[in-house]
DNA sequence: GAGTTTGAAACT
DNA sequence: CAGTTTCAAACTC
């Protein structure tokens, strides 16, 4: 096999190898590519070996009919090979995968265009834009500039000349590279996306799956361990998809987190980051699960969940993820029988995935949790007449929009989750001892809060002032301000009073979401805030003064909140996402674009959309500003534009 | 699994 | 903005 590294040298110039190193041409081809020159060199073996072949099927998505949708991905997915549509010999839960692979191949043999093909992929992701990456999915695209290369045969020639050289170049670098490389890109790209990134691959992932779940399903048996497949296999097991309301354009976000936010979670809670973050380290204890729901993890393994909440853990993450990758087939296997995992979340506590069950509401409106949490609605969903699906992604923008017309914070998290120096401040909020408090504040008459039917208990927050609760009795705080220390003393009350078998759900829920807090109530919260807007976020969509942003950051990602924050479980996850993202502020301070405006915060309190009350932000920024602050070392946060939560409208 | 309860969302 | 209706999750049996 020859590596694609020859046929980059033809590209390029066609000297020589060993007069290519040298020659002038080689170093500006170098300059021209973002990416290290790594391997030019290597190629042979590189190419050879196995992880070739698989990986770039990662990001990229053959067979896709809908190749536009990923064309950020793949820049010069030009022309479908036969081949890659459709790979004859292989299963058809495969036929990506070995399409993908057919393809490497391919591209190895030297054709031009077969490697331009491959090229793309890689070339968005590792190299430029990563931005482009994190955006993916479902947002209907902008033509990226240099994917104009979607329809190649729509390309100007002059504007193919230079894309052209600008794949080759970064083709023979990024081709070659070994894949080890390649992942551990990906894989920091989940990572530095945290929040973000996580949905933006999970978006990716929902895209593939969008574009062809009936394939999905089919798929898994083949539980081949090949790169490539263990790639794919990732974005299936992620899969879920997310609606994308990221608007195009948003690249502007410098950070990878927010862009790639803004494009998937836009469903805020976004899952994703969760998901992935999570998903990297949890994934191992609970290969079964279909997606990553953090609640799922935890259950699964909450105590393992717990000791890997440490900070230590999160440096194993890179490790983790790679695990993922190997991880997801297993999951995908599982999504091949969807009642399982029905079954296996309803009797668990799968609650955290959504899976609505919606008869009326065609999931268009936001008594679909699916809807309301920015994610499509799949396979294992009850729904009748379901329209919130990729292939009404046009009906559900629009329903979606015209929900946030009426009410901009519709789709921004239910919990805001502020930081636990918020008692500090002496505000309400001090009052409970979550650190987190419900958007809006709940409405019980009859739960007493103690049910779920009360969303700030299922949000696993205490209520507050906003609540207009009857007999609140939350055992996360009661919204007369019973603290923390009060908990336990509640949860005996529950136990006398409540049903004994119903209690003790709920007290396990307690009791989990206690001991959480007491792990995490030492650790800084704040920074995560910061974070989950972005997965929403999309600067365009940003609200003005974005005052879910401020939020608690938390609460704008609309998937990734609500998902996330949902979960009682959510503070055993956040420290791990916060350290996280230290991490990456710490290694990569160029990664965080964002700022984190005071003034922004300021706005928070003013927003309340529906005139319904919105937590008290104050509180929020005051604490989130000054752990920010603290935690950056002095950085500056800047709080760009975080789009507190994903927004389809394009602006207010 | 069917029926009931509950409170948010949607509507008026 | 308040009251009512609709809806689907949560819960019970």
């Amino acid at each position: 096999m020859d590596t694609p590294q020859k046929n980059i040298s033809q590209i390029g110039t066609p000297i020589s190898k060993s007069k290519f190193e040298d020659s002038p041409v080689f170093n500006y081809i170098n300059s021209l590519s973002p990416i290290r020159p790594v391997k030019s060199i290597p190629n042979p073996h590189q190419f050879t070996s196995l992880n070739f072949t698989s990986p770039p099927s990662v990001f990229t998505s053959p067979h896709q009919s809908s190749s536009h949708r990923e064309s950020r991905f793949f820049k010069t997915h030009n022309s479908s090979n036969p081949v890659e549509e459709e790979s004859p010999d292989e299963s058809t839960s495969n036929e990506d995968v070995s399409a993908e692979a057919e393809d490497t191949k391919e591209a190895s043999i030297g054709e031009e265009t077969s490697i331009e093909t491959e090229l793309p992929t890689n070339d968005p992701v590792v190299g430029e834009d990563s931005t482009d990456l994190s955006l993916v999915p479902y947002a209907p695209l902008p033509p990226p500039p240099s994917s104009g290369g979607e329809n190649g045969s729509s390309e100007d020639a002059a504007g193919t000349e230079l894309q052209k050289m600008y794949d080759d170049n970064v083709q023979g670098k990024i081709e070659t590279p070994d894949w080890e490389s390649l992942i551990s890109d990906a894989s920091e790209l989940l990572i530095f996306g945290s929040p973000n990134d996580s949905e933006a691959f999970r978006c990716l992932m929902m895209q593939k799956a969008s574009t062809s779940e009936a394939r999905l399903r089919n798929e898994p048996e083949s539980s081949d361990t090949n790169p490539c497949e263990t790639v794919s296999f990732l974005h299936r097991g992620i899969r879920r998809r997310c609606l994308d309301f990221e608007l195009p354009g948003n690249k502007q976000t410098l950070s990878l987190s927010q862009n790639n936010n803004a494009a998937c979670v836009v469903p805020s809670i976004g899952l994703h980051l969760n998901a992935i973050l999570l998903s990297s380290m949890d994934i191992k204890t609970n290969v079964s699960d279909d997606y990553f729901c953090p609640g799922e993890i935890q259950v699964g393994s909450s105590s393992t969940l717990k000791e890997t909440l440490n900070q230590t853990e999160y440096e194993t993450r890179e490790d983790a993820e790679q695990d993922v990758l190997v991880e997801p087939a297993l999951e995908e296997l599982n999504l091949s029988s969807p009642k399982k995992k029905r079954a296996k979340l309803e009797s668990g506590e799968g609650e955290s995935c959504k899976r609505c069950n919606c008869k009326k509401s065609k999931c268009l409106k936001l008594y679909c949790e699916c809807f309301a949490a920015g994610v499509y609605c799949i396979e294992p969903c009850s729904c009748i007449d379901c329209f919130n699906k990729p292939i009404h992604e046009d009906t559900v923008l629009a329903t979606r929009k015209q929900i946030e017309s009426r009410n901009p914070l519709a789709f921004a998290p239910k919990v805001i989750r502020s930081s636990d120096s918020v008692q500090e401040t002496g505000d309400d909020a001090s009052k409970t001892p979550a650190s987190a408090r419900h958007k809006r504040g709940c409405n019980c008459k009859k739960s007493n809060c103690l049910k779920k039917y009360c969303e700030c208990f299922q949000g696993g927050v205490g209520c507050s002032i906003n609540c207009r609760c009857e007999g609140c009795k939350n055992a996360f705080g009661r919204k007369d301000g019973s603290s923390t220390v009060d908990m336990e003393a509640e949860q005996e009350e529950e136990n006398e009073t409540s049903d004994k078998s119903r209690t003790a759900k709920t007290q396990q829920n307690t009791e989990v979401l206690l001991r959480k807090k007491e792990t995490s109530s030492a650790q800084p919260l704040t920074p995560m805030s910061i974070y989950r807007q972005e997965p929403f976020s999309t600067a365009k969509n940003m609200m003005p003064p974005p005052p879910q942003s401020l939020i608690g950051g938390g609460s704008s990602s609309g998937m990734f909140n609500s998902q996330y924050l949902r979960e009682q479980d959510i503070r055993l996850t956040q420290p791990r996402i916060e350290k996280s993202f230290e991490r990456i502020t710490e290694e990569g301070g160029e990664e965080m674009p964002e700022i984190l405006s005071h003034s922004s915060i300021d706005n928070i309190n003013s927003v309340s959309p529906n005139s319904k009350r919105v937590s008290s932000p104050h509180m929020d920024s005051s604490s989130s500003g000054s752990i920010l602050g603290r935690r950056n070392g002095g950085r500056k946060l800047i709080l760009h534009s975080i789009p507190s939560f994903p927004s389809l409208t394009p602006q207010h």
